[in-house]
DNA sequence: TACTTTTGTTCCAACGTTTGAACAAATATA
DNA sequence: TATATTTGTTCAAACGTTGGAACAAAAGTA
């Protein structure tokens, strides 16, 4: 039908004989208004099926009450489940999520962030592009004074609030299980090192491996976009090798996936021949056949933090100086692929 | 730094010592403004780093273009993909879109639809949680004169445009397959028969098993939330069965895992004991042992029509009266879980 | 009773933009 | 030259809400 005409704050001061403004204090329950009014506001706001209008709110106050995120795909149990809970969080408190995609397009994600901050976004929540190297768009909204988080993919030099889990141990617990588990060449199938993330794992595969005295080995360590394909491709080079690996850590389940089909479709033995972690805890890897080892990442608590240190920002705009860097910790989740004893 | 003061129309219009009204027009390219004035403020905004506000204009024009998009669950290949291309259709005209997640809950979805309206969306496409038989909000959405645009999960009863598979032939396609396949008892994993789309698989399923004179056995259908866990459970049921079905229709690839895990695990062999065929294409089905053969839903296209009937529907909304219901083929992708011969 | 305080409301300007009407100046038409 | 038209701009109101100042009435205090 198209009730097609909305009621305002007007309307109600009209049935009541009252003032608009009288109206808008007594629905915002302010002290002066007396409860007699404001029952009957609240009542004639029922029968007019009154809605306010948020646009108007968000004028005259200057915030739209709506936070932007930025990720690089929706399609990962990771960020979906960090955007559930952040969600959850700011839906709370009145505020609205505006979930864009950047697919790990630096373009793509310059265009998100325009999008938002012509939306006028009170702030925004944000995991990096692989493919961003440019901080150009990121400062711009730093340098309008919005709130600027990041998670997961985050960059040092933006020096804004970071949540995240520890990269740099993550590597080092993985290593530790796989020396455990008796291997002795242990190759890194990692992400590109100019994302602080990636460059942090290998930097611990590097630090861990050092520290139980294994060599390092030039040819056993890749950077790729970790997507599937990459895995397979380059769990064919690394078959090739002269001496192959017995053991292969890779950033990312998917990638991991990918090196794990290579594997069997050229009967590699997963764990003997080889022992396989991954990282990420994707449903799948629980499903796999075998099932994949990896490192979950916390995603929950990191969409908690995320969120709530935007409230705290917003709250008191004020305080710029104390960064928060929140680094969690991550666990590793030992299935078959990296199970010999 | 956080550059304070954003400037205005009214800050070009003093530096040019014309009117704000003259600079408003000027920017929308209004054809009484001289070349010259629009070129004159043009070079000031971009002095200035004027961004227009964008509320204040959605305030005055009586719109916000945001859309609001509600999916069941955006950890999801296909979900996730038709939100890109409806991103993609939509930022390409000046709109933005606000994703929000339903986790399947009724609850939840209600929320979302509040939420969304709150914030004054110009419209709304969105997937139905499985969960949700009452359409009392979906409705609201409706009464208040705002473009609905429903997708794969739909409903018949709530008269607004559509965009989805046809379900109902994908069955004949995967039924007509498994019988090629020498399948001689099929079973069927499918949704809630209150979803539109389960009940018509479930239709589709009865009706091809009917043209291939195959018999309808009672305890060959099941019902469930088609988790991954829910195929399990059920699968464990069906290997228990007096005499085993030899093929398998399950309506989510999920679901497909997690029966096909319950196979392996009891030494039944995929496909030759029993063939499995999913729905969705997700992108584990290509990369599990065996691949599964699954529907592949469109998801691009979809979003795609969604969009474009979103943008129709706001360019000329007296038209309230054809309905479009767009119904697309499906396509089944045949891997080794299903391939006998 | 006269004065201060409190209570409940109205008044009014503001948020930044848009848009039709009004108007003056320039140009075209008779 | 007088009149009609076009061009470029200004004026003013509007979108719906908010919030401080102003104010009258009621209540409290001397």
């Amino acid at each position: 039908m198209g009730n097609k005409k909305k009621s305002t704050i007007k309307d109600i001061a009209n049935v009541l004989g009252i003032t608009p403004s009288a109206v808008s204090k007594a629905l915002n329950n302010h002290p002066r208004i007396s409860k007699k009014t404001k029952k009957a506001v609240l009542q004639v706001a029922e029968n007019l099926n009154y809605q306010p209008n948020h646009i108007a709110t968000a004028l005259r106050k200057g915030k739209s009450n709506l936070v932007g995120v930025i990720i690089p795909r929706a399609n990962s149990n990771f960020f979906s489940s960090v955007i559930e809970k952040i969600e959850e969080v700011l839906n709370k408190k009145g505020y609205n999520v505006i979930i864009t995609q950047s697919n790990e397009s630096y373009e793509k994600e310059c265009k998100n962030i325009e999008a938002l901050l012509f939306t006028q976004v009170d702030g925004i929540i944000a995991s990096m592009a692989n493919e961003t190297v440019k901080l150009d768009y990121y400062n711009k909204i730093k340098q309008k004074g919005i709130p600027l988080i990041l998670f997961d993919r985050g960059e040092n030099d933006l020096n804004v609030d970071y949540v995240g889990i520890d990269d740099y141990m993550s590597s080092h617990i993985v290593i530790d299980h796989l020396v455990e588990q008796g291997c002795k060449r242990i190759a890194h199938i990692g992400g590109f090192s100019h994302t602080r993330i990636y460059k942090n794992r290998i930097r611990g595969y590097f630090d861990a491996l050092k520290k139980h005295n294994r060599p390092f080995e030039d040819n056993l360590i890749y950077e790729c976009n970790l997507r599937q394909s990459d895995g397979r491709d380059i769990m064919k080079k690394i078959i090739n090798l002269p001496d192959r690996p017995d053991g292969i850590y890779v950033s990312s389940d998917y990638a991991a996936l990918g090196a794990l089909e290579v594997m069997k479709e050229n009967n590699i033995r997963v764990p003997d021949d080889i022992a396989l972690v991954g990282f990420g805890n994707e449903p799948f890897s629980a499903i796999s056949t075998p099932a994949i080892s990896s490192v979950e990442q916390q995603s929950k608590k990191i969409g908690e933090l995320a969120a709530k240190t935007f409230l705290k920002r917003i709250s008191n705009p004020k305080e710029k100086v104390s960064l928060n860097k929140m680094i969690l910790d991550a666990e590793l989740i030992v299935r078959t692929s990296s199970k010999r004893k």
